[in-house]
DNA sequence: CGCTGATTTCAGTCATTTCTGAAACAACAG
DNA sequence: CTGTTGTTTCAGAAATGACTGAAATCAGCG
């Protein structure tokens, strides 16, 4: 492996943590190497940089475009392919978020219902179908939160972020407010339908 | 493997499943059958189900315990060791994503401060600290997001998922709002900091 | 103690995955 | 068409990872 020292470590960070995932280690490595590079490398090119087999190297890059995480480029004049990775690292997140629940989530899901469908043939089938309704319904709880919530832009995705958990804040101070403002119960928190804001030190308290 | 065909069917996927993860087929499979079965289970009866080595189930079980996946029981009068998967798929749910997180993210974050923290050789290391700056940035962005939520009560949270996106859409009448009640510009959302809620065809519009 | 029943460890075997080099293939220029 | 340059495929070698059985260890109990 030919690389400044800087590089090398990132490098064989994300080769590392490529095996730890499904991903195989040279596949992590080149990610990596297209992704800290200014400009699009080719094939021969990460053959030097990593010292592996060109071959290697194509079915890595290979992979890589499955998954969406690499893109293509011709420069003029030369016939060879280029790659690189998407600049905006939150285009990646979503990427690869795209990608993983593809192959990870749908698959489970679907497994899920189908089982759910049968009719159980014992107690303990029975019992079985529960927990796997539960599972179901938790995925599906939080795949319906990512379809919603992928289709914001990236700024207000960031937003959202920030805010993080003060929004419950916000939430249980509507209970209160709508129980003073109008006589209703709190609790039943039908959360969030249509409510508005209000600036802060404004109106009822 | 002797199992029922609903069970077995579940079991293989989790094996499936847990192969292109990086944890291995047979922990996924001892995981998956100790979720459906309604009494913790011992070694022996997990050997039996799932057709396996008596040291392959010990080794898993091992695993999954480092994992936090999996609660030890004891019987009066047995020696036994008897294992089960915690009830509460919240609970699940949060114990797999806070060792991901231990495993996955807290060492990709230290190698890339680490890496950071060095002084760029070349404008090639230069470049790449700034795209590793930006990883860096990202990462924070939603281990803080996370370390946030992840203190609240199940229940909110769930409320929080089912509020998804929506809540943004607050965040811009809150924007238009607060111009038109105070005068102040728009934009430079400083959001939610201390806002307060109010019902419904309540108040300022 | 030392026996019993249970669990863990570990060295070696087996299986799978990754990686390579050679050969096939593709695109183009002359 | 033929030579050149670049990419892909693929069968087998190398490396890695999973699994097993035998032996070691552990925890109670008489």
């Amino acid at each position: 492996m030919n690389l400044p020292p800087l590089i090398q470590s990132f490098v064989l960070h994300f080769g590392e943590m490529g095996s730890r995932w499904g991903i195989n280690r040279t596949v992590g490595q080149i990610y990596a190497l297209l992704y800290v590079s200014p400009e699009p490398l080719c094939a021969e090119e990460i053959v030097e940089a990593l010292g592996i087999s060109r071959s290697n190297v194509s079915m890595s890059l290979r992979e890589l475009q499955a998954w969406n995480l690499v893109v293509l480029k011709h420069l003029p004049n030369d016939r060879r392919d280029f790659f690189t990775t998407p600049d905006d690292v939150w285009q990646i997140l979503r990427t690869l978020a795209e990608e993983r629940k593809k192959r990870e989530v749908d698959p489970t899901l679907s497994v899920l219902r189908e089982i759910l469908m049968q009719p159980p043939g014992s107690p303990r089938e029975r019992y079985a179908q529960e927990r796997m309704a539960e599972m179901h319904g938790l995925i599906e709880q939080l795949t319906t939160w990512y379809e919603d919530v992928k289709r914001l832009e990236t700024e207000r995705l960031a937003n959202l972020l920030s805010l993080g958990s003060k929004i419950t804040r916000l939430l249980e101070t509507k209970d209160r407010i709508v129980t003073l403002g109008r006589g209703r119960k709190a609790g039943k928190k039908q959360a969030g339908e249509q409510v508005r804001l209000v600036a802060p030190d404004d109106g009822a308290q």
